[in-house]
DNA sequence: CCTTCGAGG
DNA sequence: CCTCCAAGG
């Protein structure tokens, strides 16, 4: 009965002088997925490795300086690591990472953010192309491996208008454009589930996600665009799933959000 | 009897936010030459403007965005403006402005640092030529005018063993060279005064500079390479010379700390 | 160890 | 409005 938590840090290295460390310090997830580390391993601050000393750390920085890169932290040793997405044009981008625990795959995704009409929304489209089939083929692997699956991260998309608090103003937008909601639509009626949203349908929100601008987080005006979809049979499984939104701007530490989610035995 | 106080801020829109501000309210400098201003007019922080809008304020920026720039605020309005020292490779780099107050010429100098044996070291040497020259015209003018006048800012150099606390690990190091020293003796023996020193002989310091870098400031491990310099009439009425080091590692709002030099009346 | 810039978000 | 890089100090 694990508890998969997941958020983008928007730097290990900032985040970790403020306000990280002492999260994981009382975290109860026994895996948590991090997203925009921007850091190679050498670079970790002892802080944060000190921090992580009881657990397992799978590191998957982009072969760029200071950019992307994902994780996985894990309380038990992973039996097997795969990085990428099976696509040669997304090696070395630091944007997923997947660990076969024991009982469980665990994946920590970063995708590509948009800007819709510009190349980096083509990227991003080709992204989401190549991630769909990827995760059909993992989730096949691993069901048939008799692992339940999670995939946890940053996916740049809000998947409905609950899940963007000035929906109206962004339909042009990328994160909220038609054919990326399709997508995830796609990707949730195909054996998969968003955990946060089956334990809480109907709300508005929870929000993952503030702009650093304005008074966006004072004012709640967020996106929801990290998930934890997780395989139906886990889904099933969810006890629990939370945004642990910080007090308030001054003890945040990321301009995201952990999203937590908690599976009872099977 | 104008007091005249000199300080590199290194940023003035980091220092406006670390203690600048607090620093120009509360002192009782008639003129304050800064350097490293690093800022456009227009990129000025509106704290700086607040702080300083009691005062004319006459700012040379370097045409390189981020880099350099010199500045006077004085309580008296200028009646003339000067900028740069003559020499056409210097024009737009934002190391001298010199203005003409009523009875006072007062310029504010950032001299380029140097690295000894490599082409930094070339352009302080001929900075410092030009300087040379530059400086005996202007002293020569003001005096003839009726005016004294004041050179203040960050030489980059240290005058003598007394003026860096580790002068023997430094005797290869630009800015305690032996041909700096000899320049700044040449000025100081052709009608300038270098105030501090002459108030305050035969002591080590007062350093104005201490590195960022280890345990610099808490050692006292500083230079004393900002300097007042006065013509000899002006300087022989100076009454208080002080460098105003910041009480802790922790209060201190730049590297450099400001130097004052008061001058009571003729 | 600081401050800028510029890129990226 | 952030985090990072690189250059400059």
């Amino acid at each position: 009965m694990p508890t998969v938590s997941s958020v983008n840090v928007n730097g290990v290295r900032a985040a970790s002088t403020k306000g990280l460390l002492e999260w994981l310090a009382a975290t109860e997830a026994d895996v948590v997925c991090l997203q925009e580390t921007r850091a190679l391993p050498v670079d970790l601050p002892s802080g944060f490795l000190a921090a992580t000393a009881g657990w397992h750390l799978t590191l998957e920085p982009a072969a760029a300086k200071g950019r992307n890169g994902v994780a996985v932290l894990s309380r038990e040793a992973p039996v097997a690591v795969r990085t990428g997405i099976g696509a040669a044009e997304f090696a070395g981008t630091g944007r997923y990472v997947e660990v076969d625990l024991p009982e469980l795959t665990v994946a920590s995704l970063y995708l590509p953010k948009g800007s819709a009409g510009t190349p980096k929304q083509e990227e991003k489209d080709l992204f989401l192309a190549a991630l769909a089939t990827h995760l059909a083929e993992r989730r096949e692997k691993a069901l048939a491996d008799g692992r339940e699956m999670v995939v946890a991260g940053d996916f740049n998309i809000a998947p409905a208008e609950a899940d963007i608090r000035n929906w109206k103003g962004n339909l042009a937008h990328s994160g909220f454009l038609p054919h990326e909601r399709a997508w995830i639509a796609t990707l949730c009626a195909s054996g998969w589930t968003d955990v946060v949203r089956a334990v809480h349908p109907g709300v508005d929100g929870p929000y993952t996600w503030w702009s650093y601008r304005g008074r966006a987080f004072d004012n709640d005006a967020g996106w929801r665009i990290d998930h934890v979809l997780a395989t139906s049979g886990l889904a099933a499984r969810a006890e629990h799933a939370v945004v642990e939104r910080a007090p308030s701007y001054d003890t945040r530490w990321s301009d995201h959000a952990p999203v937590t989610v908690r599976f009872g035995p099977p």
